[in-house]
DNA sequence: TTTACTGCAAATCTTTTGCATCAAC
DNA sequence: GTTGATGCAAAAGATTTGCAGTAAA
């Protein structure tokens, strides 16, 4: 039971693409098992590190373009965690929230409960609707902190 | 009692840049007024722009060189509130938060006592020390929610 | 006069786009 | 055979850098 959906989601993802009109490649297929593989978010680069080790002329354009595709259909969460450069993460997954190590560069990963709070104030107070979603928050870790 | 120090912000970080061997010109001059003239958060293109304004030959480059020895003095603090762009403000004027429109691009500020829950429990459970100077929260304002 | 600062142009770096070719259906 | 997808090269937008000339001290 390691997935949320009961089929396997690549399965799911070749079959809603099909549905669409969109068409199965080698190249997007190795890009969602990149994505789909990494645990941590990973940026476009590292996808495509990832893929070309395995299938050595795929250009950097058609991951961007894969990511563009499956952002569209929402199966791919693109998050701005600073520094100039998005990360991506499957959907399906979930959401939860990162502790950016501004030393190290790890993160923790928080959930939704622990913000709950935060979000709600922000309603209230300031009438906001917080997406938290993409909430990175930046800091220092134990192990850097001194 | 406008600022936080006795003297004009503009005159101790004149004199500071002198003790310090750095020289004054007329470019420095105004691209700090830009910045302390700015309530919110001011990007490096628009600092250039109301420079640009007054003095026409001024370079972006010499925005982005001024705002690099001004962060390194720790009179300016930078913030990466995403969308591939920082955004500068006086050190001085103390820190606060935003809550970023992602419809209207508005921002709403936020100050620290609003975040201190917050950052308590961050510390508490993820012994992660919160740097919120640089958190941005995007989401959805009153007039865009709809 | 010394050397820090500036303007300009060119280089980076990430992401996007135009276009001709290729391949999934 | 259609037409959506790809690779390549070039563009775009923000920031950085090399260099020769300029000006603050």
């Amino acid at each position: 039971m390691e997935d949320v959906n009961h089929n396997g989601p690549a399965k799911d993802i070749a079959t809603l693409l099909t549905q669409k009109g969109y068409r199965i490649t080698p190249q997007r297929t190795m890009i969602l098992e990149a994505i789909q593989s990494s645990d941590q978010h990973i940026s476009a680069e590292e996808i495509h590190a990832q893929v070309v080790a395995k299938y050595p002329n795929v250009n950097i354009s058609t991951v961007y373009r894969t990511l563009e595709l499956l952002k569209k259909l929402g199966l791919v969460t693109e998050t701005d965690l600073g520094g100039g450069r998005f990360r991506y993460h499957p959907a399906e997954k979930g959401h939860h929230h990162h502790l950016v190590c501004q030393e190290c560069g790890n993160t923790i990963d928080l959930d939704n409960s622990e913000l709950y709070p935060l979000k709600e104030v922000l309603l209230k107070k300031h009438k906001f609707i917080a997406d938290l979603q993409h909430l990175a928050i930046m800091g220092r870790c134990v192990n850097c902190k001194k």
